[in-house]
DNA sequence: CATCATGATTGTAC
DNA sequence: GTACAATCATGATG
């Protein structure tokens, strides 16, 4: 606002002075009377000037500076420099005027939210990865898993120093130049017509410039991230062998619930927990937001794994499994022959409405009618809960008739099967796959144990 | 190193 | 969402 009444007042006394012009008219009028000598002399102070400007270029150096030097104090610099500013704003500048709002670049948002995620661009260890949180918290230091993700960590670690002292390289780069410029362009301002919105626009123009490097380094940052997470991260390259114990357990149940392999989400989490396996048995998987229930997840996650692969390899080649089912029977029986021995002995001495009186476990799961469970729990095994109630009775002749296929099984072990693929229906399914996760009645568990040897 | 075993993932159907 | 089937990828073994 200042040069600008500046500049009227200017272009008042330059173009106006003397004459008693009205309508602003740029150029005097043509002189007559004792005026003329005075209009001539300032078209011809003009026309130096503007001579001066043309050629100010062809002169060496000293005497252009001289030059210089005088135009700057010319009384009329203030109102040409104002009117070229103005030209220049209005032709040159207006041309990409129409650009200068960016909005948001979503990509560069994309990239700023993974980084943000990924504790990358975030606050200092607030929570580094997710992954890596969740995991060491879900491992609790167990042995091979935590170095993997020490190792992971470290490397995101060492990613994130390398994108901060990069970004701030960048950083302080950016603004040297922008500084730089701005000084040149001030000092450029002197004599040439650069204004100050011009200057701030050049500004711009450079921080956008730079803006577009960090987005460079920003996409690199991911895909390193990326590249981590896929080496560190990626289960399936990472698989590991359940142990022998949980194979065991896992196969226990598969075997004594033949009839139906489906065990309900309780009993996977029951499963899970038995076969202790972990997250240290498998790295977790990236989880997609944080707050997840972890390790159970997991752990269910991996029983499901197991019986889906199970139930499709049996059914796939049942006589490859033949052996091994024998294997897990014989286990089960001798189990439920131990089991049943204390049930009988318990359901002697104790009262009969209290049969689990001097029992260390019963079962309290859904599916509780599973033998399976039964002898684990009257093993010793860790199915907390009572629900046995008043089916007791029925459930110790079963035993009893577990008994007896006992000691058939193990005169028969060498030759027949224990176990039969009977229950697999025509078309490959399980009977009751509909119904996958608790229909087994109590004599239906160890019915499949001994439905070849029955007849 | 070839081969098999096995845990995990993916695509499809219900 | 779950189960299944196919497939991938790794681990174990000889």
């Amino acid at each position: 606002m200042d040069d600008q009444s500046r500049m009227l007042q200017t272009l008042a006394g330059v173009n106006l002075a003397g004459h008693s012009v009205q309508g602003g008219m740029a150029l005097p009028p043509p002189p007559h009377g004792h005026e003329g000598a005075d209009g001539d002399g300032r078209k011809q102070d003009i026309g130096d000037i503007l001579h001066q400007i043309m050629t100010i270029t062809d002169q060496s150096l000293d005497e252009a500076q001289a030059k210089k030097h005088a135009l700057n104090c010319h009384r009329m610099k203030p109102a040409l420099f104002s009117v070229l500013c103005e030209i220049k704003e209005k032709t040159g500048l207006s041309i990409r005027g129409a650009q200068e709002e960016d909005p948001p670049d979503p990509q560069l948002m994309r990239l700023d939210n993974m980084l943000l995620a990924e504790g990358v661009s975030g606050p200092e260890k607030g929570g580094g990865s997710a992954a890596a949180a969740a995991a060491a918290a879900a491992s609790g230091g167990s042995s091979d898993n935590s170095i993997e993700h020490s190792d992971y960590r470290a490397k995101l670690t060492q990613i994130r120093q390398i994108y901060h002292t990069e970004l701030e390289k960048y950083e302080q780069a950016c603004n040297e130049f922008t500084t730089h410029v701005m000084n040149l362009l001030r000092e450029q301002s002197r004599t040439r017509p650069i204004s100050p919105k011009e200057i701030e626009r050049m500004v711009g123009i450079i921080h956008r410039k730079f803006s577009s490097i960090q987005m460079q380094l920003k996409q690199s940052t991911c895909e390193a991230v990326m590249i981590l997470r896929s080496r560190f991260l990626d289960a399936r390259r990472k698989r590991r062998n359940f142990s022998k114990q949980a194979t065991e357990i896992l196969n226990e149940y598969f075997y004594s619930h033949l009839s139906n392999p489906y065990p309900s989400e309780e009993a996977k989490e029951e499963l899970a927990k038995k076969c202790s396996i972990t997250v240290s048995q498998t790295l977790v998987k990236v989880p997609e937001e944080r707050g997840n229930r972890g390790s159970v997840i997991q752990q269910t996650s991996l029983v499901s794994n197991w019986f889906g692969n199970k139930r499709i390899r049996y059914k796939k080649n049942i006589g490859k499994f033949q052996e091994e089912a024998n294997l897990y029977a014989a286990k089960t029986a001798v189990t439920a022959a131990h089991a049943v021995a204390a049930a009988v002995q318990n359901n002697q001495t104790n009262s009969p409405t209290t049969p689990n009186s001097g029992s260390s476990g019963s079962f309290n799961l859904p599916n509780s009618g599973d033998m399976f469970m039964n002898m684990q729990s009257l093993n010793g095994d860790s199915y907390q809960g009572s629900q046995v109630g008043a089916n007791v009775q029925s459930q110790v002749d079963t035993l009893r008739h577990v008994i007896n296929q006992t000691g058939g099984y193990s005169d028969g072990l060498g030759g027949n099967s224990l176990y039969s693929p009977h229950n697999l229906n025509a078309n490959g399914g399980w009977q009751d796959a509909t119904t996958p996760s608790s229909v087994t009645s109590p004599t239906e568990g160890p019915g499949s144990v001994h439905s070849d040897t029955s007849n």
